[in-house]
DNA sequence: CAGAATCCCATACGATACTG
DNA sequence: CAGTATCGTATGGGATTCTG
């Protein structure tokens, strides 16, 4: 633990400026559709309904505004063949290999950790709040 | 990338299921102030102002209901010195080092190719409408 | 300094209906 | 099947004011 000096400050300036293309494409990445899109296409090349069905509750106005924008930003490939009735697979780029794993461990750890997580956050809910936890 | 499904189905169930747990913490930790505050507290101890400052754009608001989020899912520790005017720390739990470790990578890496993957956006944006990139 | 309380709005998001 | 279009709502989030 540093004694700071008061000329020394221990730390840096801002993480991010406002407003900067880190944000952005950080909003895109870990937005909530996003990441589980990422996770999903991370399995392989998939079709629109099997997407709908991995993300459980994704409205399809959001899996396709979702999907636009991962493609847009080039991690994620949009494939149709024009056959009937249409066929359409969703596949990871190469860009969206690499951000998936610097996402997967993340996903990972949340997904080991959640439930002891929220188990310690009801139980301070309570301590708090001297009143039982909602039971649905 | 299959976390809540054991079968071996070359393209598995689904990610998480609709509000299970994990959503919850994923929501909490990938929240757009909550991304930042963890960045900046993995630099170590810092007060209210100081994040304040360090997050740049957040609201006196936000910045008070996403340390409360943190601190109830055990990421943050808040220490406060009864003395006036007042002092208040936060700082990472040893649960917070260990979800920041997994989230710094991804946030480096986004921080690396943000520029160059927002410039294919825009690059991509013309092509499709012929139409010039607003610019604001 | 470190918040709490209040008001208000933009938009993210969901539900439904329609189409090539 | 793979979307688009439209509408309605919930809530994430900002601005401002007040206080110990």
């Amino acid at each position: 633990m540093t004694v700071s000096s008061s000329t020394n400050s221990p730390v840096p300036g801002g993480i991010f400026p406002a407003g900067c293309p880190s944000r952005t494409v950080l909003d895109h990445v870990t937005s909530k559709w996003g990441i589980l899109l990422l996770a999903a296409l991370a399995d392989g090349p998939q079709r629109w309904s099997q997407l709908r069905r991995r993300a459980e509750g994704i409205s399809e106005k959001m899996l396709a505004q979702t999907l636009k924008t991962l493609e847009a930003d080039g991690f994620v490939r949009r494939d149709a063949w024009p056959v009937i009735p249409p066929r359409v697979d969703y596949s990871l780029t190469s860009r969206g290999d690499d951000v998936v794993a610097v996402l997967k461990p993340l996903v990972t750890w949340i997904a080991e950790h959640a439930e002891e997580i929220l188990v310690d956050a009801s139980a301070q809910a309570i301590l708090r709040d001297q009143t039982p936890v909602p039971v649905h």
